[in-house]
DNA sequence: GTCTATAGTCTGATAGAC
DNA sequence: GTCTATCAGACTATAGAC
């Protein structure tokens, strides 16, 4: 998704802070809750300069929805044949914790498209997410086959993982009204691996 | 949340009208993504007519937010010491699933407006609902302690059934293009009851 | 109660000086 | 490359006829 044109070392530098504001704007208030304004003042620039930048607001946020993807998916391109099974999956629900924690705005910035329809990954959502998914959910198979985990339903269990950990990111303003402004992270971690520990323990 | 201005029939018809237009519209674009004008043309009225039902864009998205609050939380407040702990659980989860799968517009509406930091609804969330959490959090743990279910975090527990029910509303546009079109209900209802089974049964 | 017309505001994007 | 000024369109909300 990098495009093509070179650019100098300013360029590069002004247009990493476009995105790093972008980022936070659009995480908080969506696409269409967001205004250029909003982004320049957050990157320190003015608008017509921002736009020098970025020929409009549409390719900020596009361009950081297609760089974070790849990122957001890593932890499961990670979940390997070679290791134990349990601690395999264990290890993907902790890397998707630790990110839920140290990058709720990329978290959120997924949700908020997702729960729109996902107008603009609808094909990245149907293409390479789902052969990954299918590719993993296979792994998954081999596991229950071999008698390493329990037999569970391979789609839903990566679903279930999704939902637990990006909870903590995305609907972060109720978890702590709820626990009333107490860190929920800690506690997350040892549920979560009591959860998918009786589960998948054979 | 009633407001006490009294109203002839047609007046009550043509605000459920819209407030169903609204869910409609608000639940797929937000707030800010949402315009008069669409939910106008969703309602079968012209704008002007609209707002003279009710006084503004905000005052929709405000009544429906508050008069769904209530219905939402219902499953909730029904979990109650009486039955046995674990069946008590699953019926929760089995209604709290039902819901995202028969109401997944008020679903998406809340999410929305949580993802974006409950600007409209703080108050009700470290209010009502932290006091209705605390509640049934205090019921679980009765059963811990009398060892009719293992030992887990109450809170944990009780985001782990919100995240995993409502992801099948939320974020329905990414299970769908996983599960290449396939209704993920009947699986989704298995998969949670064997989950939350091997994680509470002591 | 419902409509057409429009006021007034916000916002994305551009023109053009420096 | 960056700024001031500004345009064009979209949007919420209202005025006023019927």
């Amino acid at each position: 998704m990098t495009k093509s044109a070179p650019r100098t070392r300013i360029q590069e530098k002004n247009r990493s802070t476009i995105l790093e504001a972008g980022l936070d704007v659009f995480s908080q208030f969506g696409f269409r809750g967001s205004t250029v304004d909003q982004i320049a003042e957050a990157a320190g620039l003015s608008k017509p300069n921002l736009l020098y930048y970025f020929p409009s607001k549409e390719a900020i946020y596009l361009e950081l929805l297609s760089s974070l993807l790849d990122t957001w998916l890593d932890p499961l391109r990670a979940l390997n044949d070679d290791g134990k099974a349990l601690p395999e999956i264990l290890d993907y629900v902790r890397r998707k914790l630790d990110m839920a924690r140290d990058y709720p705005r990329e978290s959120r910035l997924f949700a908020g498209e997702i729960l729109q329809g996902a107008p603009r990954i609808e094909d990245a959502l149907k293409g390479d997410l789902k052969t990954l998914v299918d590719e993993k959910a296979e792994v998954i198979r081999h596991w229950i086959a071999a008698g390493k985990i329990k037999e569970v339903d391979p789609y839903h269990l990566i679903f279930s993982i999704w939902a637990l950990t990006q909870h903590y990111a995305d609907f972060d303003t109720q978890v702590n009204a709820v626990l009333g402004g107490q860190d929920p992270f800690p506690g997350a971690e040892h549920y979560l691996e009591q959860l998918f520990t009786s589960l998948l323990k054979p």
